[in-house]
RNA sequence: CGGGGUGUAGCUCAGCCCGGUUAGAGUGCACGGUUCGGGACCGUGAAGUCGGCGGUUCAAAUCCGCCCACCCCGACCA
Protein backbone atom coordinates (compact mmCIF):
# COMPACT_ATOMS: atom_id res chain seq x y z
CA UNK A 1 0.00 0.00 0.00
CA UNK A 2 1.15 3.48 -0.83
CA UNK A 3 0.71 5.79 2.11
CA UNK A 4 -0.42 8.58 -0.20
CA UNK A 5 -3.53 6.59 -0.96
CA UNK A 6 -4.08 5.13 2.48
CA UNK A 7 -6.20 6.48 5.30
CA UNK A 8 -3.89 6.33 8.28
CA UNK A 9 -4.82 9.36 10.35
CA UNK A 10 -2.07 9.60 12.96
CA UNK A 11 -2.32 12.12 15.76
CA UNK A 12 0.47 14.05 17.42
CA UNK A 13 -1.40 14.58 20.62
CA UNK A 14 -3.36 12.27 22.85
CA UNK A 15 -7.10 12.72 22.49
CA UNK A 16 -8.72 13.83 25.71
CA UNK A 17 -11.01 10.80 25.78
CA UNK A 18 -8.19 8.30 26.16
CA UNK A 19 -6.43 7.48 29.37
CA UNK A 20 -5.35 3.86 29.01
CA UNK A 21 -2.14 3.35 27.06
CA UNK A 22 -3.59 1.02 24.44
CA UNK A 23 -6.54 3.36 23.98
CA UNK A 24 -4.29 6.36 23.39
CA UNK A 25 -2.07 4.49 20.98
CA UNK A 26 -4.86 2.98 18.94
CA UNK A 27 -6.30 6.43 18.41
CA UNK A 28 -2.95 8.07 17.77
CA UNK A 29 -1.79 5.38 15.36
CA UNK A 30 -5.03 5.66 13.40
CA UNK A 31 -6.30 2.16 14.15
CA UNK A 32 -9.76 3.12 15.31
CA UNK A 33 -12.14 5.95 16.04
CA UNK A 34 -14.88 6.14 18.63
CA UNK A 35 -18.45 6.35 17.40
CA UNK A 36 -20.09 6.38 20.84
CA UNK A 37 -19.21 5.05 24.29
CA UNK A 38 -17.96 1.51 23.79
CA UNK A 39 -18.52 1.56 20.03
CA UNK A 40 -15.61 1.82 17.63
CA UNK A 41 -15.03 1.99 13.92
CA UNK A 42 -11.94 0.04 12.98
CA UNK A 43 -9.95 1.99 10.41
CA UNK A 44 -7.86 0.27 7.71
CA UNK A 45 -4.79 -0.23 9.87
CA UNK A 46 -6.88 -1.47 12.79
CA UNK A 47 -8.82 -4.01 10.80
CA UNK A 48 -5.57 -5.29 9.32
CA UNK A 49 -4.26 -6.11 12.79
CA UNK A 50 -7.57 -7.69 13.69
CA UNK A 51 -7.37 -9.84 10.55
CA UNK A 52 -3.87 -10.93 11.54
CA UNK A 53 -5.06 -12.10 14.91
CA UNK A 54 -7.98 -13.83 13.23
CA UNK A 55 -5.61 -15.63 10.87
CA UNK A 56 -3.63 -16.98 13.80
CA UNK A 57 -6.84 -18.06 15.50
CA UNK A 58 -8.21 -19.81 12.41
CA UNK A 59 -4.91 -21.53 11.87
CA UNK A 60 -4.69 -22.90 15.41
CA UNK A 61 -8.36 -23.78 15.65
CA UNK A 62 -8.24 -25.77 12.45
CA UNK A 63 -5.11 -27.58 13.62
CA UNK A 64 -7.34 -29.08 16.28
CA UNK A 65 -10.06 -29.91 13.81
CA UNK A 66 -12.47 -27.07 14.53
CA UNK A 67 -14.66 -25.91 11.64
CA UNK A 68 -15.76 -22.36 11.00
CA UNK A 69 -19.38 -21.34 10.59
CA UNK A 70 -21.27 -18.09 10.96
CA UNK A 71 -24.41 -17.48 12.97
CA UNK A 72 -26.78 -14.51 13.04
CA UNK A 73 -26.24 -11.60 15.38
CA UNK A 74 -29.98 -11.22 15.93
CA UNK A 75 -31.46 -14.04 17.95
CA UNK A 76 -35.09 -14.84 18.69
CA UNK A 77 -36.44 -14.68 22.22
CA UNK A 78 -37.89 -18.20 22.00
CA UNK A 79 -34.51 -19.93 22.01
CA UNK A 80 -33.47 -17.97 25.05
CA UNK A 81 -36.69 -18.83 26.83
CA UNK A 82 -35.90 -22.49 26.33
CA UNK A 83 -32.43 -22.16 27.85
CA UNK A 84 -33.86 -20.10 30.69
CA UNK A 85 -31.49 -17.20 30.09
CA UNK A 86 -33.89 -14.63 28.61
CA UNK A 87 -33.98 -12.73 31.87
CA UNK A 88 -30.36 -13.31 32.77
CA UNK A 89 -28.94 -9.98 33.91
CA UNK A 90 -25.31 -10.97 33.71
CA UNK A 91 -24.94 -10.98 29.96
CA UNK A 92 -26.01 -7.37 29.41
CA UNK A 93 -28.47 -8.29 26.71
CA UNK A 94 -29.78 -5.57 24.43
CA UNK A 95 -33.29 -6.59 23.48
CA UNK A 96 -35.36 -5.25 20.65
CA UNK A 97 -38.63 -5.74 18.82
CA UNK A 98 -39.36 -5.65 15.13
CA UNK A 99 -42.45 -4.12 13.52
CA UNK A 100 -44.47 -7.25 14.13
CA UNK A 101 -43.65 -7.21 17.79
CA UNK A 102 -41.32 -10.23 17.70
CA UNK A 103 -38.57 -9.98 20.27
CA UNK A 104 -34.89 -10.43 19.66
CA UNK A 105 -31.59 -9.99 21.42
CA UNK A 106 -28.37 -8.73 19.90
CA UNK A 107 -26.09 -11.72 20.42
CA UNK A 108 -24.03 -11.51 23.58
CA UNK A 109 -23.01 -15.16 23.00
CA UNK A 110 -24.19 -18.10 20.91
CA UNK A 111 -24.79 -21.21 23.02
CA UNK A 112 -28.51 -21.13 22.31
CA UNK A 113 -28.10 -20.84 18.55
CA UNK A 114 -25.38 -23.43 18.18
CA UNK A 115 -27.22 -25.92 20.32
CA UNK A 116 -30.34 -25.26 18.31
CA UNK A 117 -28.48 -26.06 15.11
CA UNK A 118 -26.88 -29.19 16.50
CA UNK A 119 -30.21 -30.42 17.85
CA UNK A 120 -31.58 -30.46 14.33
CA UNK A 121 -28.56 -31.76 12.47
CA UNK A 122 -26.58 -34.20 14.62
CA UNK A 123 -28.84 -37.13 15.41
CA UNK A 124 -26.45 -40.07 15.59
CA UNK A 125 -23.37 -40.83 17.66
CA UNK A 126 -21.66 -41.19 14.26
CA UNK A 127 -22.05 -37.44 13.75
CA UNK A 128 -19.81 -36.70 16.74
CA UNK A 129 -17.43 -35.34 17.83
CA UNK A 130 -17.07 -31.90 16.28
CA UNK A 131 -16.07 -28.40 17.18
CA UNK A 132 -17.65 -25.38 15.52
CA UNK A 133 -16.39 -21.86 15.76
CA UNK A 134 -17.14 -18.45 14.37
CA UNK A 135 -15.58 -15.03 14.38
CA UNK A 136 -18.23 -12.44 14.79
CA UNK A 137 -19.40 -9.24 16.38
CA UNK A 138 -20.87 -9.61 19.85
CA UNK A 139 -22.87 -7.05 21.74
CA UNK A 140 -23.01 -6.62 25.48
CA UNK A 141 -24.66 -3.54 26.86
CA UNK A 142 -22.03 -2.74 29.47
CA UNK A 143 -23.04 -0.35 32.21
CA UNK A 144 -19.74 1.32 31.82
CA UNK A 145 -17.53 0.70 28.81
CA UNK A 146 -13.96 1.70 29.52
CA UNK A 147 -10.35 1.76 28.43
CA UNK A 148 -11.19 1.85 24.75
CA UNK A 149 -11.32 -1.63 23.31
CA UNK A 150 -10.53 -3.32 26.59
CA UNK A 151 -14.16 -3.07 27.60
CA UNK A 152 -16.34 -2.11 24.67
CA UNK A 153 -20.02 -2.78 24.15
CA UNK A 154 -19.58 -4.03 20.63
CA UNK A 155 -16.56 -6.19 20.02
CA UNK A 156 -15.24 -8.98 17.84
CA UNK A 157 -15.09 -12.40 19.37
CA UNK A 158 -14.10 -15.88 18.35
CA UNK A 159 -16.41 -18.37 19.98
CA UNK A 160 -16.10 -22.11 19.58
CA UNK A 161 -18.35 -24.93 20.74
CA UNK A 162 -17.33 -28.54 21.07
CA UNK A 163 -19.71 -31.49 21.09
CA UNK A 164 -18.72 -34.92 22.31
CA UNK A 165 -20.59 -38.13 23.07
CA UNK A 166 -18.81 -38.83 26.34
CA UNK A 167 -17.32 -37.04 29.28
CA UNK A 168 -13.79 -38.28 28.67
CA UNK A 169 -13.83 -37.11 25.08
CA UNK A 170 -15.18 -33.75 26.20
CA UNK A 171 -12.23 -33.40 28.53
CA UNK A 172 -9.92 -34.14 25.62
CA UNK A 173 -11.67 -31.48 23.51
CA UNK A 174 -11.24 -29.02 26.35
CA UNK A 175 -7.56 -29.90 26.69
CA UNK A 176 -7.08 -29.46 22.93
CA UNK A 177 -8.60 -26.02 23.02
CA UNK A 178 -6.45 -25.15 25.98
CA UNK A 179 -3.40 -26.05 23.89
CA UNK A 180 -4.72 -24.12 20.89
CA UNK A 181 -5.18 -21.05 23.09
CA UNK A 182 -1.67 -21.25 24.41
CA UNK A 183 -0.40 -21.35 20.82
CA UNK A 184 -2.62 -18.47 19.76
CA UNK A 185 -1.64 -16.11 22.53
CA UNK A 186 2.02 -16.98 22.17
CA UNK A 187 1.92 -16.21 18.48
CA UNK A 188 0.27 -12.92 19.34
CA UNK A 189 3.34 -12.14 21.40
CA UNK A 190 1.43 -11.96 24.66
CA UNK A 191 2.66 -12.56 28.17
CA UNK A 192 -0.29 -14.31 29.79
CA UNK A 193 -1.34 -16.52 32.67
CA UNK A 194 -4.03 -19.16 32.92
CA UNK A 195 -6.25 -19.10 35.98
CA UNK A 196 -9.05 -21.28 37.22
CA UNK A 197 -12.26 -19.26 37.06
CA UNK A 198 -15.87 -19.13 38.05
CA UNK A 199 -18.04 -20.30 35.12
CA UNK A 200 -20.56 -17.57 36.02
CA UNK A 201 -23.45 -17.06 33.63
CA UNK A 202 -22.16 -19.68 31.24
CA UNK A 203 -22.59 -22.41 33.79
CA UNK A 204 -20.86 -25.73 33.51
CA UNK A 205 -18.24 -27.61 35.40
CA UNK A 206 -14.89 -26.05 34.87
CA UNK A 207 -13.49 -22.95 33.31
CA UNK A 208 -10.16 -21.25 32.91
CA UNK A 209 -9.33 -17.70 31.95
CA UNK A 210 -6.41 -16.56 29.85
CA UNK A 211 -5.20 -13.31 31.34
CA UNK A 212 -2.76 -11.05 29.48
CA UNK A 213 -0.58 -9.27 32.00
CA UNK A 214 -1.34 -5.52 31.80
CA UNK A 215 -1.43 -2.57 34.15
CA UNK A 216 -4.73 -1.40 32.68
CA UNK A 217 -6.35 -4.77 33.16
CA UNK A 218 -9.47 -5.18 35.23
CA UNK A 219 -8.66 -8.62 36.54
CA UNK A 220 -6.47 -8.99 39.58
CA UNK A 221 -4.68 -12.21 40.25
CA UNK A 222 -1.87 -13.75 42.22
CA UNK A 223 0.87 -15.11 40.01
CA UNK A 224 3.93 -17.09 40.94
CA UNK A 225 7.19 -15.35 40.19
CA UNK A 226 8.98 -18.63 39.62
CA UNK A 227 6.58 -20.71 37.54
CA UNK A 228 3.46 -20.13 35.48
CA UNK A 229 0.99 -20.86 38.25
CA UNK A 230 -1.62 -18.16 38.85
CA UNK A 231 -4.87 -17.93 40.73
CA UNK A 232 -7.66 -15.51 41.68
CA UNK A 233 -6.61 -12.56 43.82
CA UNK A 234 -7.16 -13.54 47.43
CA UNK A 235 -5.10 -16.69 47.25
CA UNK A 236 -2.10 -18.39 48.78
CA UNK A 237 1.07 -16.67 49.96
CA UNK A 238 3.37 -19.05 48.24
CA UNK A 239 3.07 -21.08 45.16
CA UNK A 240 1.70 -24.60 45.72
CA UNK A 241 3.56 -25.98 42.69
CA UNK A 242 7.07 -24.80 43.31
CA UNK A 243 7.10 -22.85 46.55
CA UNK A 244 7.93 -19.61 44.73
CA UNK A 245 6.70 -16.24 45.86
CA UNK A 246 3.23 -15.11 44.73
CA UNK A 247 2.84 -11.54 43.48
CA UNK A 248 -0.31 -9.60 42.82
CA UNK A 249 -0.66 -8.66 39.15
CA UNK A 250 -3.29 -7.10 36.94
CA UNK A 251 -4.38 -8.37 33.60
CA UNK A 252 -6.88 -8.41 30.76
CA UNK A 253 -9.06 -11.44 30.19
CA UNK A 254 -8.41 -12.28 26.55
CA UNK A 255 -9.75 -15.81 26.53
CA UNK A 256 -12.02 -18.05 28.52
CA UNK A 257 -12.64 -21.76 28.07
CA UNK A 258 -15.50 -23.70 29.61
CA UNK A 259 -16.28 -27.33 30.07
CA UNK A 260 -20.05 -27.03 30.03
CA UNK A 261 -21.13 -30.60 30.58
CA UNK A 262 -24.68 -31.19 29.41
CA UNK A 263 -26.30 -28.00 30.64
CA UNK A 264 -27.23 -26.61 27.24
CA UNK A 265 -27.80 -29.86 25.42
CA UNK A 266 -30.26 -30.75 28.17
CA UNK A 267 -31.97 -27.36 28.30
CA UNK A 268 -32.40 -27.34 24.52
CA UNK A 269 -32.77 -31.11 24.29
CA UNK A 270 -30.12 -31.69 21.67
CA UNK A 271 -30.17 -35.48 21.68
CA UNK A 272 -28.50 -38.18 19.67
CA UNK A 273 -28.91 -41.95 19.48
CA UNK A 274 -26.07 -44.14 20.70
CA UNK A 275 -25.16 -47.52 19.07
CA UNK A 276 -27.89 -49.17 21.15
CA UNK A 277 -30.52 -46.76 19.91
CA UNK A 278 -30.69 -45.03 23.24
CA UNK A 279 -31.19 -41.26 23.51
CA UNK A 280 -28.17 -39.40 24.91
CA UNK A 281 -27.16 -35.81 25.53
CA UNK A 282 -23.84 -34.59 24.11
CA UNK A 283 -21.20 -33.01 26.33
CA UNK A 284 -20.33 -29.48 25.38
CA UNK A 285 -17.52 -27.04 25.80
CA UNK A 286 -17.32 -23.42 24.75
CA UNK A 287 -14.26 -21.34 24.12
CA UNK A 288 -14.08 -17.61 23.64
CA UNK A 289 -11.42 -15.14 22.61
CA UNK A 290 -12.03 -11.42 22.71
CA UNK A 291 -10.25 -10.45 19.51
CA UNK A 292 -10.46 -6.68 19.72
CA UNK A 293 -9.50 -6.93 23.35
CA UNK A 294 -6.54 -9.12 22.42
CA UNK A 295 -5.35 -6.38 20.08
CA UNK A 296 -5.57 -3.90 22.96
CA UNK A 297 -3.63 -6.27 25.20
CA UNK A 298 -0.91 -6.65 22.57
CA UNK A 299 -0.53 -2.87 22.47
CA UNK A 300 -0.46 -2.66 26.27
CA UNK A 301 2.48 -5.05 26.27
CA UNK A 302 4.32 -3.82 23.18
CA UNK A 303 5.07 -0.12 23.03
CA UNK A 304 7.61 2.51 23.95
CA UNK A 305 7.54 6.30 24.17
CA UNK A 306 7.49 6.51 20.36
CA UNK A 307 4.49 4.30 19.84
CA UNK A 308 3.37 0.76 19.16
CA UNK A 309 5.83 -2.07 18.52
CA UNK A 310 3.85 -4.80 16.76
CA UNK A 311 5.04 -8.36 17.16
CA UNK A 312 5.79 -9.48 13.61
CA UNK A 313 2.91 -11.88 13.23
CA UNK A 314 0.21 -9.34 14.04
CA UNK A 315 1.81 -6.30 12.41
CA UNK A 316 -0.45 -4.62 9.82
CA UNK A 317 2.59 -4.43 7.52
CA UNK A 318 5.90 -6.20 7.95
CA UNK A 319 7.92 -3.48 6.29
CA UNK A 320 7.57 0.22 5.68
CA UNK A 321 9.71 1.82 2.97
CA UNK A 322 10.47 5.42 3.83
CA UNK A 323 11.13 7.47 0.75
CA UNK A 324 12.86 10.40 2.40
CA UNK A 325 13.06 12.95 -0.37
CA UNK A 326 11.38 13.81 -3.66
CA UNK A 327 14.41 13.28 -5.83
CA UNK A 328 13.65 11.23 -8.91
CA UNK A 329 16.16 8.49 -8.14
CA UNK A 330 15.01 8.21 -4.53
CA UNK A 331 11.40 7.88 -5.59
CA UNK A 332 12.33 5.34 -8.26
CA UNK A 333 14.44 3.26 -5.87
CA UNK A 334 11.69 3.29 -3.26
CA UNK A 335 9.14 2.16 -5.82
CA UNK A 336 11.49 -0.52 -7.04
CA UNK A 337 12.11 -1.84 -3.54
CA UNK A 338 8.42 -1.72 -2.76
CA UNK A 339 7.77 -3.84 -5.85
CA UNK A 340 10.52 -6.32 -5.02
CA UNK A 341 9.19 -6.86 -1.51
CA UNK A 342 5.65 -7.18 -2.78
CA UNK A 343 6.78 -9.78 -5.30
CA UNK A 344 8.23 -11.78 -2.42
CA UNK A 345 4.87 -11.71 -0.70
CA UNK A 346 5.98 -9.32 2.00
CA UNK A 347 3.26 -6.91 3.12
CA UNK A 348 4.80 -3.53 2.60
CA UNK A 349 3.76 0.05 3.13
CA UNK A 350 5.43 2.69 0.99
CA UNK A 351 5.64 6.12 2.59
CA UNK A 352 5.69 8.24 -0.51
CA UNK A 353 3.97 11.23 1.05
CA UNK A 354 5.33 14.68 0.45
CA UNK A 355 6.38 15.06 4.07
CA UNK A 356 9.62 15.83 5.80
CA UNK A 357 11.83 13.02 6.99
CA UNK A 358 11.04 13.60 10.65
CA UNK A 359 7.32 13.19 10.08
CA UNK A 360 7.90 9.89 8.31
CA UNK A 361 10.25 8.57 10.96
CA UNK A 362 7.84 9.45 13.71
CA UNK A 363 4.78 8.04 11.98
CA UNK A 364 6.59 4.81 11.12
CA UNK A 365 7.56 4.44 14.77
CA UNK A 366 4.08 5.34 15.99
CA UNK A 367 2.26 2.77 13.88
CA UNK A 368 4.82 0.20 14.92
CA UNK A 369 5.87 -1.53 11.69
CA UNK A 370 8.64 -4.03 12.60
CA UNK A 371 11.09 -3.15 9.81
CA UNK A 372 11.78 0.27 8.34
CA UNK A 373 13.69 0.63 5.09
CA UNK A 374 15.06 4.11 4.64
CA UNK A 375 15.78 5.33 1.14
CA UNK A 376 17.44 8.68 0.58
CA UNK A 377 19.61 10.62 -1.81
CA UNK A 378 22.45 10.26 0.65
CA UNK A 379 22.31 6.47 0.73
CA UNK A 380 21.63 6.07 -2.96
CA UNK A 381 24.90 7.79 -3.73
CA UNK A 382 26.57 5.13 -1.61
CA UNK A 383 24.52 2.36 -3.25
CA UNK A 384 23.10 1.56 0.18
CA UNK A 385 19.80 1.41 1.98
CA UNK A 386 19.23 1.67 5.67
CA UNK A 387 17.32 -1.02 7.54
CA UNK A 388 15.94 -0.24 10.97
CA UNK A 389 14.38 -2.55 13.51
CA UNK A 390 11.46 -0.88 15.23
CA UNK A 391 11.82 -2.67 18.55
CA UNK A 392 15.39 -1.69 19.37
CA UNK A 393 15.79 1.16 16.86
CA UNK A 394 19.00 -0.41 15.59
CA UNK A 395 19.96 0.69 12.07
CA UNK A 396 22.02 -1.28 9.56
CA UNK A 397 23.50 -0.08 6.29
CA UNK A 398 23.15 -2.67 3.59
CA UNK A 399 24.18 -2.71 -0.06
CA UNK A 400 21.22 -1.90 -2.26
CA UNK A 401 21.25 -5.16 -4.27
CA UNK A 402 21.03 -7.18 -1.06
CA UNK A 403 18.18 -5.20 0.45
CA UNK A 404 15.34 -7.58 -0.27
CA UNK A 405 17.39 -10.59 0.78
CA UNK A 406 18.36 -8.86 4.01
CA UNK A 407 14.74 -8.03 4.79
CA UNK A 408 13.77 -11.65 4.27
CA UNK A 409 16.63 -12.73 6.54
CA UNK A 410 15.62 -10.27 9.23
CA UNK A 411 11.98 -11.32 9.04
CA UNK A 412 13.04 -14.91 9.52
CA UNK A 413 15.29 -13.88 12.36
CA UNK A 414 12.47 -11.98 14.08
CA UNK A 415 10.24 -15.02 13.70
CA UNK A 416 12.81 -17.30 15.24
CA UNK A 417 13.67 -14.91 18.00
CA UNK A 418 9.96 -14.73 18.80
CA UNK A 419 9.83 -18.50 19.07
CA UNK A 420 12.95 -18.41 21.18
CA UNK A 421 11.39 -15.95 23.57
CA UNK A 422 8.31 -18.10 23.77
CA UNK A 423 10.30 -21.20 24.50
CA UNK A 424 12.35 -19.43 27.11
CA UNK A 425 9.34 -17.95 28.78
CA UNK A 426 7.71 -21.33 28.78
CA UNK A 427 10.82 -22.94 30.22
CA UNK A 428 11.09 -20.32 32.94
CA UNK A 429 7.57 -21.05 33.94
CA UNK A 430 8.06 -24.78 34.18
C1' C B 1 -27.29 3.34 38.49
C1' G B 2 -24.39 6.41 42.78
C1' G B 3 -19.99 9.87 43.20
C1' G B 4 -16.53 13.18 40.60
C1' G B 5 -15.03 15.75 36.11
C1' U B 6 -15.26 17.72 31.11
C1' G B 7 -17.90 19.91 26.82
C1' U B 8 -15.14 26.68 22.89
C1' A B 9 -12.10 25.37 15.05
C1' G B 10 -10.49 18.36 12.78
C1' C B 11 -7.18 17.69 17.50
C1' U B 12 -4.97 19.87 22.28
C1' C B 13 -6.47 23.92 25.01
C1' A B 14 -6.92 29.49 26.84
C1' G B 15 -11.06 32.86 27.77
C1' C B 16 -15.82 31.81 32.17
C1' C B 17 -14.61 33.22 38.82
C1' C B 18 -15.43 39.35 38.01
C1' G B 19 -21.26 39.56 31.65
C1' G B 20 -19.64 44.37 27.49
C1' U B 21 -15.22 45.22 20.48
C1' U B 22 -15.35 41.47 14.65
C1' A B 23 -14.27 34.65 20.34
C1' G B 24 -8.40 33.40 20.71
C1' A B 25 -3.67 30.34 20.62
C1' G B 26 -0.93 25.96 19.24
C1' U B 27 -1.38 22.04 16.00
C1' G B 28 -3.75 20.20 11.67
C1' C B 29 -5.84 21.73 6.78
C1' A B 30 -5.41 24.94 1.84
C1' C B 31 -2.28 28.25 -1.15
C1' G B 32 2.70 30.79 -2.09
C1' G B 33 7.89 31.07 -0.94
C1' U B 34 12.44 29.33 1.55
C1' U B 35 13.82 24.53 3.36
C1' C B 36 14.62 19.09 3.31
C1' G B 37 17.77 12.62 7.83
C1' G B 38 13.85 12.73 13.70
C1' G B 39 6.96 16.01 13.98
C1' A B 40 10.97 23.06 9.67
C1' C B 41 10.41 28.53 8.90
C1' C B 42 7.92 33.00 6.83
C1' G B 43 3.47 34.83 4.73
C1' U B 44 -1.74 34.37 3.30
C1' G B 45 -6.34 31.86 3.96
C1' A B 46 -10.56 28.63 5.06
C1' A B 47 -12.50 26.66 9.25
C1' G B 48 -16.92 27.91 15.38
C1' U B 49 -24.96 26.33 16.26
C1' C B 50 -18.88 28.47 22.38
C1' G B 51 -22.91 20.57 23.69
C1' G B 52 -28.64 21.62 23.51
C1' C B 53 -33.08 24.08 25.32
C1' G B 54 -35.01 27.68 28.42
C1' G B 55 -34.35 31.81 31.89
C1' U B 56 -32.04 36.52 34.03
C1' U B 57 -30.14 41.09 31.63
C1' C B 58 -29.92 46.84 27.60
C1' A B 59 -26.19 42.89 26.66
C1' A B 60 -24.57 35.76 27.92
C1' A B 61 -19.04 31.45 25.84
C1' U B 62 -19.28 33.97 30.78
C1' C B 63 -24.76 34.12 35.65
C1' C B 64 -29.21 30.54 36.85
C1' G B 65 -32.27 26.01 35.67
C1' C B 66 -33.23 21.60 33.00
C1' C B 67 -31.45 18.14 29.48
C1' C B 68 -27.69 15.55 26.49
C1' A B 69 -22.89 13.53 25.40
C1' C B 70 -18.15 11.89 26.84
C1' C B 71 -14.25 10.58 30.57
C1' C B 72 -12.67 8.80 35.58
C1' C B 73 -13.91 6.09 40.48
C1' G B 74 -17.56 2.60 42.28
C1' A B 75 -21.65 -1.11 41.58
C1' C B 76 -21.92 -4.59 37.35
C1' C B 77 -18.95 -7.48 33.89
C1' A B 78 -18.46 -13.85 28.99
Amino acid sequence: MRWERALIPTLKENPQEAEALSHQLMLRAGLARKIAAGLYAYLPLGIKVIRRVETIIRDEMEKYGAQELLMPILQPRELWEVSGRWNDQELGMLKLKNREGSEFVLAPTHEEIITGIVRGEARSYKDFPFNLYQIQTKFRDEMRPRFGMIRAREFIMKDAYSFDVGEEMARKSYADMRKAYINIFRRCGLNFRIVEADPGAMGGEKSEEFIAVAENGEDVLAACEACDYATGADAAKKCPDCGGRMAKIKGIEVGHIFNLGRKYSKALSAKFLDPNGKECLPFMGCYGIGITRTVAAIIEQNSDEKGIIWPLEVAPYSVVVLCLDREETTVAESEQLYQELGDKGIETLLDNRDERAGVKFNDADLIGIPIHLIISRKRISEQKVEMKRRRDQIKLLIPRPEATGEVIRLLKDLKERHRGTEAQRHKEHK
